[in-house]
DNA sequence: GGAATGATGTACT
DNA sequence: GTACATCATTCCG
């Protein structure tokens, strides 16, 4: 796993990473999930995407290198968490909208206060409280640190579906959202 | 300085 | 399907 994964363009990053594994070792124990759906968010054409207007302070992070970490604060009170790509300085990213739990259920289940393996990580705000993601993660290099995306050595590419992106009010017909087909774990709609 | 607005999730009818 | 929690950021005056 490299930087050269995430340094590239984003429509085919946000593609790649469906099947990518996320790691989280905190001292609380390890969490583990496959992604199985993401969003892609273009510096050029998208509206919808926080960089659309250039940096500000709550999306710097979107322009560091590819590889960081984007988190933000989303309707005041959930957290996203977003893989920067491209070029540093351009402000394009993906965001992780579902994983498949594989590691450390009972610990997603205690965070996210409910049970339930299929609804503790189908959405990107039950994601990051289920991985323990947190505000403290943003900026973070994900290659290397205690959360970390693993992509796996071999394995047959995954089946896609695209379609239009969740939850937002401008350039919402653009087919920027990806998922692994027929994953019982993807968000709902 | 003030007001509007979310890259959402849950509960309730 | 609809209602509402909840607050930092952003934009406008």
């Amino acid at each position: 796993m490299d930087g050269a994964f995430f340094a590239r363009d984003t429509v085919e990053v946000a593609r790649a990473l469906v099947g990518v594994l996320l790691v989280h070792g905190s001292p609380e124990g390890r969490t583990v999930g496959r992604v199985v759906e993401t969003e892609a968010y273009l510096a050029e054409g998208d509206p919808a995407s926080h960089a659309h207007r250039g940096p500000t302070p709550r999306n710097a992070s979107m322009f560091a290198r590819a590889g960081t970490a984007y988190v933000f604060r989303s309707y005041g009170l959930h957290r996203c968490l977003n893989v920067v790509t491209a070029a540093a300085g351009v402000g394009e990213a993906v965001l992780l909208r579902a994983l498949e739990p594989l590691a450390g259920l009972e610990l997603m289940a205690r965070r996210r206060g409910r049970e339930g393996a299929r609804s503790l990580c189908s959405g990107p705000g039950k994601l990051a409280q289920a991985m323990g993601v947190g505000l403290e993660h943003d900026g973070a290099c994900l290659l290397s640190g205690d959360l970390r995306l693993h992509v796996p050595s071999a394995g047959p590419r995954p089946k896609l579906a695209a379609g239009p992106r969740v939850g937002i009010s401008k350039a919402v017909d653009l087919p920027l959202r990806f998922r692994l087909a027929q994953s019982p774990f993807v968000s709902r709609s």
